[in-house]
DNA sequence: GTGCGATGTATCGGTCCGATACATCGCAGC
DNA sequence: GCTGCGATGTATCGGACCGATACATCGCAC
């Protein structure tokens, strides 16, 4: 999962590490908390090794000023590859069993202005089914298993329940919205064809009505 | 955290592994999918070593039939000792940031008929802090930097700004009912004192309406 | 001039997951 | 009667990720 998300930011723009992290943690701060140094720069290495991302020499960037006035310390730029971006547009696509469970889903939908249509529609689906099924699981036990559990842990099933729910609805409206036919693709996001540095992504959901 | 929840439900009754790994799914079908094996098993070896469970003899239960015509097989029926219920109640008791994460909370919610009342309030106000910083995060993103962010990731932050905003609100009403003096606290859960074994958790929420 | 918070890279031990392997039990279908 | 198959049951292994920790530099407020 992490090497996904650092591959979709980083063919955003060329980052170090620690900018990776306040980027990660900007993008996904609605799923997971904060990612580790702990798994990161193992992941970076890693990535390195296979020849997904490289190290880029650290550029004077928008000729401002911040001359070498000191040696520049040493903090590493990484850049996607060209086998990198084939990699996440390999990765973005294919959907296995953890593409569904809640850290898998919240990535790939962080990524959504990269993937196409019919991917994005079967990944909203495979989620929807799989919060309906945790969902179908807790009404069981607050059915079936009810008298054998004690208040606070019916309490706990039931704000599970009503999360689930609401998951449910969440997806029904992107998936009508999706299917409406709008939500353009960005083009060259595929594994070969048009080379062009992508934008402009789709809207989504704007049947939201208060935003105060 | 696991070891809290094996515990936790061994305090209830003696269980083989497969069994502890349904009540287990039971009890925190709401937090996590299904607790694996591969956590499990070496989990069980580690809380024996330090002699907080032991192995039972498979009891041959409540004097039904199903006699010893087989070998009876290899279940390997665990139970908790005396040094496991203490520290049980020195893990049920002590609050650290983990505490607060979303597992570290699911499963010390779900264990809260057997913590005393002052416990359960500084968990909860724990993590509504916890939960309010995430959404002033949330909310910080949404507002200065959503013109750097697709529609997208924006529809998923707004997603779960949702979310933090309504667990906000559901902690409210699990402090204000626990302070309003119901919420009665089982004995004999403290380190020493009153052996007794426990039962009749108190009620939490019972200000819902719907329920269909 | 000095301390301190933000920036920055890196490792280590530990927890937990997913895949896999293997063996037995009860029973449905032939 | 036997055969296969789904539920029950125990167990290991590699890998992903986290939390704590260490260490060094930069800019700036006091």
């Amino acid at each position: 999962m992490l090497e996904l998300a650092i591959l979709g930011l980083l063919q955003e723009a060329p980052m170090h590490g620690y900018e990776l992290r306040k980027e990660l943690t900007a993008k996904l701060g609605a799923i997971r908390a904060a990612i580790s140094y702990g798994s990161l720069y193992p992941t970076l290495r890693r990535l390195q090794a296979a020849g997904w991302i490289t190290e880029a020499a650290e550029t004077p960037a928008t000729a401002e000023e911040v001359p070498a006035l000191t040696s520049r310390r040493g903090r590493v730029v990484y850049k996607i590859t060209a086998e990198g971006k084939e990699r996440f547009a390999q990765l973005i696509a294919q959907a296995g069993p953890e593409t569904y469970d809640d850290t898998g889903f919240g990535v790939h939908f962080a990524f959504f202005a990269r993937t196409d249509q019919a991917t994005r529609l079967r990944i909203l689906e495979g989620r929807r089914r799989k919060i309906e099924e945790r969902r179908e699981g807790l009404r069981d036990v607050l059915g079936r298993a009810a008298e054998r559990l004690d208040a606070y842990t019916l309490e706990l099933q039931r704000h599970g329940l009503e999360a689930c729910e609401r998951e449910v609805r969440w997806l029904e409206e992107l998936i009508a919205n999706e299917r409406s036919g709008r939500a353009p693709t960005v083009p060259g996001t595929g594994t070969a064809g048009g080379r062009r540095e992508d934008n402009s992504p789709p809207p989504p959901g704007e049947s939201r009505k208060e935003r105060p």
